[in-house]
DNA sequence: ACCGCGATATATCGTGCTGATACGTTGTCT
DNA sequence: AGACAACGTATCAGCACGATATATCGCGGT
């Protein structure tokens, strides 16, 4: 069936990884997660909470927590099926990985992620920073209504973006180099390095 | 009745204050304008440009452009209205002016506002901009968790919006400066600033 | 002892945006 | 002539957001 991974499921699974949580702690921490802007709401998370428990994705129960609070909550916990899910969804690299939110997202779970998987993240999102970046930058035209302000906000963009690159190929180099004692799975394809840093790398659609 | 300001209207508006337009140009030009991320879709596109028609905000007239080409396509062109209530809600500084994607419409218009709103807009951006940065600031515990990939993605998105808030008290005091001739009303809020590191060059000039 | 108030906690609804998809037309290159 | 990219209009399912409703808990004040 291939559910869709809608991104915010998928944080929620990669939050109860480590330990079962209740709505109200859940979105809290998925703020801290995700949410350095706008605060996710409940409707979006508790929706979100019973897609999961209708894939049998989680489940949950309702429990007390003693010494803390006599108040009954309502705690999710993740199925041996969500653990696989989340596995499977946090390797397999598909061709939206790299788009704002997700890429954050997944970004946030690196840790339990393969080196190389890692890698390939990093690496799509930077084409598709420098994607945006030629965009950006190719529309700069116009040349007689040139508005101060509008050229203004697009200069700051496209620098903006520019440190996100530079962000990126530094995070990329410092993963190259660390790579070159640590685990590296001898049946890897013996990286057939065709990947040549910065340039276009066209999406390989999956 | 005060309709919402749903900020894709506004930008509509906004365009089409200048000139009538069809669907797609309309949209490249917005994409153009507020699309440094993620392009509009005409999802989104067509239906605002309906309840702006049903709103009597706009008309639509199909028209030919001879020379370009001899297809019938649909253009859109503002109303008086219209152009009364883009000017109102231009100026009146809501609550939700300094919202991520509502303030960037209002700055690419900025050409088109009161020296007097301009600086509203973009202090009351600039205190959302440090009230989230103290969020993040103060979130940065956790002590003994501290995943290193997820202090990086932190430590990067902190940097980022002090960029922006740096960005930001330069505009205002460029705005302040070039202000000394103009009106400006005694009664200004005088906004304790505590930024130290406003350089103030900032002399866009194209 | 009582009260108010902010934090905790769960939940729904209307509205709007995205990405996918569909379909038809015009102009250009080969 | 036929392919192909760009133009142009439109809809739909899915999902996120902001507002809103409701209720309990723990704390400080009086």
């Amino acid at each position: 069936m291939a559910r869709k991974a809608a991104s915010l499921e998928l944080a929620v699974l990669g939050l109860l990884h480590e330990s079962p949580l209740h709505g109200y702690e859940l979105r809290k921490r998925l703020n801290l997660l995700l949410g350095w802007g706008r605060l996710l709401s409940y409707g979006s998370l508790y929706p979100a909470l019973k897609r999961l428990l209708r894939s049998g994705l989680i489940n949950e129960v309702t429990a007390t927590t003693p010494g803390v609070s006599r108040r009954q909550r309502i705690v999710y916990q993740i199925t041996p099926a969500g653990r696989q899910y989340f596995g499977e969804q946090i390797t397999d690299t598909g061709p939206a990985a790299w788009e704002d939110d997700t890429f954050n997202m997944r970004f946030a779970f690196f840790s339990r992620t393969d080196a190389e998987v890692r890698l390939r993240i990093l690496e799509g999102r930077l084409s598709r920073l420098q994607e945006r970046l030629d965009r950006a930058r190719h529309s700069g035209r116009g040349g007689s209504g040139d508005d101060r302000y509008l050229s203004e906000l697009r200069r700051h963009s496209i620098e903006s973006v520019e440190r996100e690159v530079t962000w990126l190929t530094d995070l990329i180099n410092a993963e190259r180099t660390t790579d070159r004692s640590v685990d590296v799975p001898p049946a890897a394809p013996s990286t057939e390095d065709t990947i040549t840093s910065a340039a276009p790398a066209a999406d390989a659609t999956t």
